[in-house]
DNA sequence: CCTTGTAGGCGTACGGCGTACTCCTACGAG
DNA sequence: CTCGTAGGAGTACGCCGTACGCCTACAAGG
């Protein structure tokens, strides 16, 4: 304890999460890729270097972000019927992950080992579980959700239907892909939280459809 | 006409069936982050720089993997009910991006203005049509299969329960998250193109449920 | 108060990347 | 045979992540 105090002839200046904080705005300010060592170093006042002492390296810092951007996942627990909690679940992580669309990419290759992530999860098992499922089915049951919400983000994110794709896809021609067009069209009119909730809506009939009495 | 050919000196000795392919090369045997325009013109046995006489920037390049890998998604309009019909739909699509799984990134991001993936969401769209779905409901159920499809590759390629992610989970203790380890351990046991028809199953079964008469 | 060991901070440098620019040259057309 | 064109390649620039080594501010022990 001492001894702890004496090996450390000088204090740290800088914590993860104000190292987090300073990634998160370089993100928010200018766009995931222009995240880097050097950038969020200067946003931090620091040699590059210097960030190597709070950092293993590049993945633990974006690591820092994901679990920073998660630190806003309301643990409480939801109630109602299990399809009304599997939605609330659903729906505050993507409130959570919402807040800040950049961090998507790095929310998606770093989302395991967060223990909000887990803790979320172990949530929506045990929703699962009083539903009545188990064993494989409920392994199938929670992958199949993870599946629809990865695939939702991302399709946020960079889709054809929103985002830069869209232009492109909403005003190509009725030939040869006159239903490809319409759709595009027609989905523009839909608001992005709308739809979320109507897939996660066809997903929950689905698997009331499926659930054995 | 006589004067493209008068306008041609060398003949291209590439094509960009031939890049693509090298790429793809490049790809399957090292992986695709040892993708990069000096590894792929090595691979051709040209400069680095003369590739960029038959490739605008690397997004092209990607994108003629993307083609490449694309071209062996069967074309054919499949038969039965319409369930099972997208049902022979989805799994075109997991057989073609599965036959060179270190590509996923690639066809995520570079999947729209791919005129196979446009014909084919003609055909899932056509199908949907003809099971009565339209307008927004239409457009609902067609971009919930596509987030689901996407969500359900991305996981398989560097998801929790599979890929170098799972010995993480799979091993977890059972406290805080009895679930989350007993279902990692579970995953383990089912093989990945079973959970693929499961959650395609499911969510069909939903689609059924909300569609009208 | 002064010495001393430790750890924070930083500058340099290396090997990678994508690609702009420029030069050389092989070749088909006349 | 000449000539214009376009293919091919080398060099170089500004990025990236990060290994390495130096300098120095500081708290503890004397």
């Amino acid at each position: 304890m001492a001894y702890a105090v004496k090996a450390m002839p000088r204090p740290k200046s800088l914590t993860h999460e104000r190292i987090a904080a300073a990634a998160l705005a370089v993100i928010d300010r200018a766009g995931l890729d222009t995240l880097s060592m050097r950038t969020v170093a200067q946003e931090l006042g620091i040699g590059t270097m210097s960030l190597y002492r709070y950092v293993e390296d590049r993945e633990q810092l974006e690591q820092l972000v994901v679990d920073l951007v998660l630190n806003d996942l309301d643990p409480a627990r939801p109630d109602g019927s299990w399809t009304e909690r599997v939605i609330v679940l659903a729906e505050r992580v993507r409130d959570a992950v919402g807040a800040h669309p950049a961090v998507v990419p790095l929310f998606l290759s770093h989302r395991h080992r967060n223990r909000h992530v887990m803790a979320w999860g172990e949530a929506v098992l045990g929703t699962l579980t009083e539903a009545g499922f188990a064993d494989r089915r409920r392994v199938v049951a929670f992958r199949t959700l993870i599946s629809y919400l990865v695939g939702a983000f991302s399709a946020e994110q960079l889709g054809p239907l929103s985002g830069p794709g869209t232009i492109v896809l909403a005003e190509l021609p009725p030939t040869p892909f006159p239903l490809l067009a319409e759709t595009a069209r027609t989905a523009r009119e839909i608001p992005a939280a709308e739809e979320f909730r109507g897939g996660l809506a066809i997903l929950l009939a689905g698997l009331a459809a499926t659930n054995p009495p």
